[in-house]
DNA sequence: ACACTTGTAACGTAACAGGTTACACTAAAG
DNA sequence: CTTTAGTGTAACCTGTTACGTTACAAGTGT
């Protein structure tokens, strides 16, 4: 059970791998083979790490894809809890 | 690093919560308060666990939602992994 | 025969990742 | 001061996907 609001993947992917190298959004972006706007987007929380973004990630920072997706997984797994309440679920089990 | 095929969530829904407890898709779309299309594609691999859905689960089935979305989460990047090869991405980091 | 369950086709909507182009802004270098 | 590089983002487009309702065909059991 998630307790605390996670980080946003991008904030993540920019402080941990953009900023240490050095690089400017629009290097990262040709390296990755995607658009800068796309990159640009991750990285100011406005859309969220794909299954192939992870693996585009883990190519260029030698990093694991799985991590990347899990980040991003743990992030919009906060976001639906917060609406919790609002789903009207029947309970099937007490297991 | 993903080494084999994980298994669609779905299949794992139907085994470990619907055939266990005896019910009918009708009845467990119903509980979740989704539509019956929805669980049924699920069930049957034409669909995947959305994070909202993944907590509907969690309520319904008294879980782990964070489980219901990695299993979906180790099933897409496996997918994803499989065209790693195909993604033109230079290398930007020996770390 | 009838009722129940199921998968699924055929429509629709909303959300979202990704692309290109273009614009305004900032900061650094001439 | 002008030029250049970098940036965020708006405005458009596409493709995919989760989800909904309705309706149908097929199977099973009473």
């Amino acid at each position: 059970m998630l307790m605390h609001n996670p980080p946003h993947p991008g904030e993540v992917l920019k402080e941990l791998c953009i900023e240490p190298l050095g690089l400017t959004v629009t290097e990262a972006a040709k390296a990755l083979g995607v658009s800068r706007k796309t990159l640009s987007a991750i990285l100011n929380g406005k859309s969220g790490i794909s299954p192939e973004m992870a693996v585009r990630l883990s190519i260029a920072f030698n990093t694991s894809s799985e991590s990347w997706l899990n980040q991003q997984t743990q992030y919009d797994l906060w976001q639906a809890e917060q609406r919790r309440e609002e789903l009207h679920v029947t309970r099937l089990s007490v297991a």
